[in-house]
RNA sequence: AGCGAGGUAGGGUAGCCUGGAGUGCCCGCCGGGCUCAUAACCCGGAGAUCGGAGGUCCAAAUCCUCCUCUCGCUACCA
């Protein structure tokens, strides 16, 4: 059996995640994980924080911390947030820690035997006071054509033009807010992407064939047609992984080059054995889930690293990039819109439902809508009332009617179409269509109310004491709705973990999940009175998503 | 400006790669059914010149060209 290795986009070790940095890369990758884990594969999910570059070093400082400190205090929070979701990762680990320094340098040895890495030359601006290079956000005054008094030395936020800072009119420090700023030369290492463009662009064409988003493939595809160029992958400054060279011992590695090593350098603190067999088997198929904003760094970058290195390590198998989660046809962000953070939100609903509710939405294809009023209607409509509703009804009704409860199978009548569904649903998850996935879940619980409504089985149940017939004929209706629900409950786990269990529990199931389970012979209890599986919003709810 | 993605009933989306009657889904609206279930569920209906214009083709939402609008990225944000 071929290894899998799932990874999300490491999630900056700033600040907590919103729902639309969750959407993108985590909550996807959990699910299609939990699937995998589902079908009996060997697969390991693997994230963690990205700890190094100058903002964390910034605002370490700002809060009178050590960068690694607050790094890793934000990392403990980030995690669990990520654990009272319901993502269970095989791992979830960080960037700054020994194991992935050893795989950044051996990666970074790797590059420079194989002649891949160049010096490079730039002049930067350096704030005499802090005695550091500044990067270019972090300039800041007037804007030579607007000459709005904000602009940063990468954009004017007014007028919207890209700057380079030595442009800015009356340049002050961002950190210091002082005025005692010079352009100095600088020095840094560069991996050479152009040299390594043409195995880059045969592996975006081999690859780009497994399921890529049309995103990641064009994407990949113009930048290989403008034509690559060298990219730093060091800078001058303190924080991070210092760089092996006594010529550059006042540099580290930037924090790109070390957040996408991550990857292996997590599995590697995860099990310092067992990595490498994942890492270097090949026949492993390596399935990224990240953002839009992060195609590049996985098509091209990343893959130019491990290829460059060529130490064995798996290519990337499936970009599994995602769109926007928009709000009002605006990017998701924590500055507009509403109170998203995913702290926040766990406070007002329990987490099976953001992560059914997200996933309903998942932008796969294009950027997807998002408001509390959609929100509303998926957790009123379709969690509830289509899905959780169904199990209520066919569990009291099985409960009314004991005596009537025999074999728990789906009626010959119903399963073409029930088949047909569920069939979808491994399909979908095989093609990486996740949302279609979830919706296709619903579709059985479509099939099942409709059932119901057709077969009237409350009208005949009192005819069934003294008719033979009427008595067989219900027993196929209710082990067909208690196959339905049964399977909604095993189906439902990857999205919703506490749901499944629940619905599990009354078939006396207890183990994890499996797709063995669908075509089980089970039983059911009907001793104890089903709970509510979902509850709708309230009101004080809504208010609170909106404060 | 360049590049990428998108524009499909009132709203939100799928379909586009691989052309075959505007085909599907959720909400909303109108009508009906049902009363097992959480005032839930089911069925039917109205509603779309598939952003616009041209082209290829027996046939275009789908392929090509141009235009237009929206969002995103542009290598020192990670």
């Amino acid at each position: 059996m071929s290894k899998i290795i799932v990874t999300a986009a490491l999630p900056y070790s700033y600040s907590i995640p919103h729902l639309g940095n969750f959407v993108g890369s985590v909550l996807p990758a959990d699910v299609y994980h939990k699937y995998l884990v589902m079908g009996g594969e060997d697969a390991i999910f693997i994230c963690g924080s990205d700890q190094h570059g100058t903002p964390i070093e910034i605002r370490a400082m700002e809060r009178h911390q050590k960068p690694e400190d607050f790094a890793n205090e934000m990392h403990l929070k980030i995690k669990s947030v990520f654990e009272r979701y319901d993502c269970t990762f095989t791992y979830y680990g960080k960037t700054h820690t020994d194991q992935n320094k050893e795989v950044v340098y051996e990666i970074f040895d790797a590059l420079q035997k194989n002649g891949y890495i160049v010096e490079t030359h730039s002049t930067q601006a350096y704030c005499n006071i802090d005695k550091r290079f500044l990067i270019d956000r972090f300039i800041e005054g007037t804007c030579p054509f607007c000459k709005s008094d904000h602009a940063r030395g990468d954009q004017c936020d007014n007028c919207g033009r890209l700057l380079t800072p030595s442009e800015i009119i009356n340049p002050k420090c961002k950190i210091c807010s002082k005025s005692d700023i010079s352009f100095k030369g600088t020095k840094n290492l560069a991996i050479k992407l152009d040299s390594l463009e043409p195995k880059i662009s045969e592996f975006i064409e081999l690859n780009s064939r497994n399921n890529w988003p049309k995103a990641a493939k064009n994407k990949s595809q113009s930048y290989i047609k403008e034509g690559l160029k060298p990219r730093d992958i060091t800078r001058n400054m303190d924080w991070g992984f210092k760089v092996p060279l006594e010529k550059f011992h006042d540099s580290v590695f930037y924090v790109w080059f070390d957040a996408v090593i991550g990857y292996i350098g997590i599995t590697k603190e995860w099990d310092g054995r067992k990595w490498k067999s994942y890492w270097t088997h090949k026949d492993t198929k390596l399935v990224q889930f990240m953002g839009k904003d992060n195609i590049e760094f996985h098509t091209l970058m990343w893959p130019g690293i491990l290829i460059g290195a060529n130490l064995g390590f798996v290519l990337p198998t499936t970009i599994k990039s995602a769109e926007y989660l928009t709000s009002n046809s605006e990017k998701f962000s924590k500055s507009r819109g509403i109170g998203l953070d995913l702290e926040k939100c766990l406070g007002i609903l329990p987490s099976d439902y953001w992560r059914f509710a997200l996933m309903y939405v998942y932008p796969e294809t294009s950027d997807s809508e998002f408001s509390i009023d959609l929100l509303r209607e998926i957790v009123n409509n379709i969690m509830n009332d289509k899905v959780g509703n169904l199990i209520q009804r066919v569990l009291k009704l099985s409960i009314a009617n004991k005596g009537l409860v025999k074999k728990i199978r789906i009626q010959n009548e119903y399963r073409e179409a029930h088949d047909k569904i569920v069939a979808k649903y491994k399909d979908d998850f095989s093609n990486f269509r996740l949302r279609e996935a979830l919706h296709s879940l619903v579709e059985l619980a479509t099939l099942g109310n409709t059932i119901i409504s057709e077969r009237k089985p409350w009208e005949s149940t009192k005819k069934a004491s003294s008719d033979g017939e009427v008595a067989n004929e219900l027993s196929d209706i209710f082990g067909t709705l208690l196959a339905i629900s049964y399977e909604i409950g095993i189906m439902i786990w990857p999205f919703c973990p506490n749901a499944s269990e629940n619905i599990l529990k009354h078939f006396n199931v207890s183990d994890t999940p499996s797709l063995k389970m669908l075509s089980m012979e089970v039983s059911v209890n009907l001793e104890d009175e089903p709970k509510q599986l979902f509850t709708k919003m309230t009101d004080s709810q809504i208010a609170g998503l909106q404060k």
